[in-house]
RNA sequence: GGGCGCUUAGCUCAGCGGUAGAGCACUCGCCUUACAAGCGAGGGGUCACUGGUUCGAACCCAGUAGCGCCCA
């Protein structure tokens, strides 16, 4: 066979390039639905349609891609279903924000030009991402690419929505709800973030002399919609007050004071002012009293009460009614800054304002309540469990979902109203009554995306796709977003394919963090641009650095200088692997049986064996982090720092013993490059091709441990050896001996099982035969084994004696523990017997230490 | 306020009842023809703290402190 040349250094973008695309033109990424093999189905967590590749797709991804590299290579049907989500309000914000630049509004185009203008847009700049998941590597099926707005996950959505209302599950109705005042439009719970802000706690006296109340409150403007003051029913200090009126200053306005069970007695004076048509609590308050609700505040978060105030934003608003109050001797304290917790806009951050309004609502009870029970019973197992109750505490209390959004893009609500305030919901196939207008409001993004798993596969038709590849085998997605979209996708698949739940697992890891541990965001300037270690690292070290660092469940710390070191793995691969190819390593015989091969082989296919063992161990659970560990330290320091070494002896020697050593290098690095292949698919693609000539490792089969070369005898006989010469090469380092100085050496091996290995000790230690002046000016003790060194001058008496003494320390101290364990009463009776059997073999080896390194030290010469 | 998790070498983490580990970083010596993106050798930790259980605790239990996350 000829090798083709390889360059000493791999240059990933030379065949990054090239070989997705003739991964893609040969069809390996394409799934078969007619097959009869076993499936294995991931659908990618769909990217929104504006989002650019990042490093937590990166992750997210690098894991999918090794799940199903590896079912393909098992034989599994796989499908990688990729798609991208249309984000209503992201991408509706992106093309108002292009409008604006030509000074234009949404409402001068008009809803179905705007929309026009937002497809043309997704058409020309969306989804960009898609040709940045081709330069990871992500082997998904493009011939089955989805997005939430096409024709078939319209026509889900809308026989969803449907089903639901006929089933009486998506009702309308006017409740409080979060409101974005800058989007113009209805958020649902998960689309707000809270955090800790500063503002003011001021505290206002209402009503006058003993009949007077103090209330605090951070938002002072909402007190001109006060309707009520509120108090503990059990709280003595006001119980006088209660029944009676208060005046609100400013106003005039005459409000009462109510008992209520959850105002807290704790906070600031134990009264609250209840704002019922801008605050939750209040108007749960409110409901409970039959309090009127009073708007002050416009959809645009601007005050509308008549008086000084009106017009005013709410931020202006706040400073001037405190400054009012002040003027009349209202204000009895001020905290600020005061730090609370403050919701804003998931997509603008903008700070979200309650808002009283008419939305539509799924009743999430009975989905949730199926949501919960499939992961209980098992036919959904979460990955780590751990995590599992972070889902249950999610869907055993989840709040109705608010699903209208007062935007222009994204699934119209398939409502008609007639002339008479009738109400008709449409299906796909249906036609409004003539004279019916549709309602104006589209649904929730999450309403289509929790769709994904089915609706991708050609729900609500049975198309034989769904009835192959659903449900899926697992969803991998980050943690954060558990709830939400995991646990709506559960519900919504548990419902609409009688009661299978979407996914057999659902395997959940963390966000990427920098070398630090500290969240990356742009603006402490910390992010990684997943495209930028591409091109400088290669996409490989990219993944390998994420999912070497990926444990169920757990962020990923990385760095540059981990990416670099995965860089230098790839590198040592291709490497080890031309090094395997210039020795004419071959897979072109079976491999020999082990009695005809030697210690080293059988050690290393033994390796091979047992690594390949905990390689699919680590899948079952997930673990990249240990199986990426396992395949580095065996990869690198078992094949490359020892057999390649040995193997160089063997090679050397000719003969029968050469042929097999060629066939063993061939067997382990096809091996190796296959079980590496899912984390690193690019460099594995190359070598592996010049290697066995073959077509693919793709296509290549999953290796499996093969028991027959799973041998203890020769690893523990390797393991003796890398001691010995470790040994050794310790000394050389001590007494400064440069390592290609080649040195005498006499050697008494018998009493060891080393003797055989003779040939490779001299080698690798470059120690040469005696010859007729040998002098010995060293003598190593090395268990029942000497080697006797001629440095040929003096030797560095010091720097062995320090050795020696402290090599005697830790066997003192080693023999020291041994024998206080060993006349331990209470141990030895109780301690299990094959731990005594241990600590006195320990026991043993110590004194054998002890003694040899008390006889070199005497016998050096004296300093 | 409720809940969860974490604290092991300079950094990031593994180990979860029987002699403290890895990668990177660090020190020393080497261009030894697969690889200097490399090779060889080495240094470095009262496993947060305090008690308890046990023959034996980084590991189990209780408490304390600090950090982080989620929910309200």
């Amino acid at each position: 066979m000829t090798t083709p040349e390889l360059p000493t250094q791999y240059a990933p973008a030379d065949v990054e390039t090239h070989s997705y695309q003739r991964w893609v033109a040969e069809g390996y990424f394409t799934a078969d639905v007619g097959s009869d093999r076993e499936p294995y189905t991931i659908v990618l967590p769909p990217p929104n349609v504006t989002g650019v590749l990042h490093i937590g797709h990166a992750l997210d991804h690098s894991i999918q891609d090794a799940l199903t590299r590896r079912a393909r290579m098992r034989g599994l049907e796989t499908l990688w279903l990729p798609g991208m989500d249309h984000a209503g309000i992201a991408t509706q914000n992106v093309v108002e924000r292009e409008l604006a630049k030509e000074g234009l509004s949404r409402h001068d185009l008009g809803r179905e030009a705007f929309v026009e203008r937002v497809w043309r847009w997704k058409e020309e700049s969306g989804g960009r991402i898609l040709g940045q998941m081709v330069k990871l590597g992500d082997g998904v099926d493009w011939s089955r690419e989805r997005f939430t707005m096409d024709e078939g996950l319209s026509r889900a959505v809308q026989t969803i929505f449907k089903r639901l209302f006929d089933d009486g599950l998506i009702y309308r109705a006017e409740r409080i709800i979060n409101w974005c005042p800058r989007c113009l439009t209805a958020l649902s719970d998960i689309e707000v973030d809270h955090s800790e802000d500063e503002g003011e706690l001021v505290s206002i006296r209402y009503g006058e002399g003993e009949a007077s109340i103090v209330v605090a409150t951070t938002r002072a403007e909402t007190m001109l919609g006060d309707t009520a003051v509120a108090v503990h029913p059990s709280d003595e200090r006001y119980a006088h007050l209660v029944g009676t009126t208060v005046e609100v200053p400013l106003t005039g306005r005459r409000i009462p004071v109510v008992a209520d069970e959850h105002v807290d007695p704790e906070f600031g004076t134990g009264a609250v002012k209840v704002t019922p048509a801008h605050d939750i609590n209040d108007f749960e308050i409110g409901r409970r009293h039959g309090l009127p609700s009073l708007v002050i505040l416009d959809e645009r978060g601007v005050i509308t009460a008549h008086g000084p105030f009106e017009g005013l934003d709410r931020f202006e608003a706040r400073p001037a009614v405190v400054a009012a109050l002040r003027a009349e001797g209202r204000i009895v304290a001020e905290r600020r800054p005061y730090l609370h917790s403050v919701g804003h806009c998931s997509r603008c951050k903008t700070v979200v304002e309650p808002r009283l309004s008419l939305q539509w609502f799924v009743n999430v009870q009975p989905l949730a309540k199926a949501a919960g029970d499939a992961v209980r019973d098992g036919r959904t197992r979460i990955h780590p469990p751990e995590l599992a109750k972070r889902y249950f505490d999610w869907v055993d209390d989840m709040h109705d979902w608010c699903i209208s959004r007062q935007l222009w893009w994204g699934h119209r609500i398939p409502v008609w109203y007639g002339p008479d305030g009738e109400t008709v919901c449409v299906g796909p196939d249906e036609e409004p009554p003539p004279g019916y207008v549709q309602d104006p409001d589209v649904l929730d993004t999450w309403f289509s995306s929790g769709l994904w798993p089915f609706s991708t596969l050609g729900w609500p038709d049975r198309t034989a796709d769904l009835a192959r590849f659903y449900p899926t085998t697992v969803l991998v997605t980050g943690y954060d977003i558990l709830f939400f979209w995991v646990a709506r996708m559960m519900m919504f698949g548990l419902y609409a394919m009688d009661g299978v739940p979407p996914f057999q697992t659902v395997a959940l890891h963390g966000i990427v963090r920098d070398q630090y541990g500290k969240k990356m965001s742009k603006s402490t300037g910390n992010a990684v641009d997943p495209l930028d270690w591409i091109s400088r690292y290669g996409a490989d070290a990219t993944r390998f650095t994420l999912l070497r660092g990926a444990s169920p469940g757990s962020d990923v710390a990385i760095s540059e200088d981990w990416a670099a070191g995965s860089r230098n793995f790839c590198n040592k691969i291709w490497n080890a692997t031309r090094f395997a190819l210039m020795n004419g390593a071959s897979v072109a015989a079976p491999l020999p049986a082990p009695a005809e091969l030697t210690v080293a082989d059988r050690w290393i296919l033994s390796r091979l064996t047992a690594v390949t063992g905990a390689i699919d161990a680590g899948y079952d659970d997930f673990e990249f982090a240990k199986i990426s560990d396992q395949l580095y330290h065996f990869a690198w320091d078992e094949v490359c720092d020892w057999y390649v070494e040995l193997a160089k002896i063997q090679i050397a020697s000719g003969g029968d013993v050469a042929e097999r050593t060629r066939l063993v290098l061939g067997h382990v690095f096809d091996a190796l490059l296959r079980l590496l292949h899912p984390l690193v698919p690019f460099v594995t693609e190359e070598l592996w091709r010049a290697l066995t000539g073959g077509d693919s490792v793709m296509k290549a089969a999953w290796p499996s441990p093969s028991e027959a070369y799973a041998d203890r005898p020769a690893e523990e006989e390797i393991a003796a050896l890398q001691e010995l010469i470790t040994e050794v090469r310790r000394f050389r380092a001590d007494q400064g001996l440069k390592p290609g100085q080649r040195v005498a050496a006499r050697l008494s091996l018998t009493g060891t099982a080393l003797p055989a290995h003779e040939p490779a000790i001299r080698t690798l230690l470059r120690l040469d035969e005696p010859s007729e002046g040998f002098t010995a000016t060293a003598r190593l003790a090395l268990g029942a084994g000497e080697i006797e060194l001629d440095t040929a001058g003096t030797i560095d008496v010091a720097a062995e004696r320090k050795r020696l003494e402290k090599d005697l320390a830790g066997a003192r101290k080693e023999a020291a523990q041994a024998a206080g364990k060993l006349g331990n009463e209470q141990f030895m009776a109780k301690a299990p017997d094959e731990v005594v059997a241990k600590v006195r073999a320990r026991a043993l080896q110590a004194d054998a230490d002890i003694a040899r390194l008390e006889g070199q030290l005497a016998a050096l010469p004296a300093a």
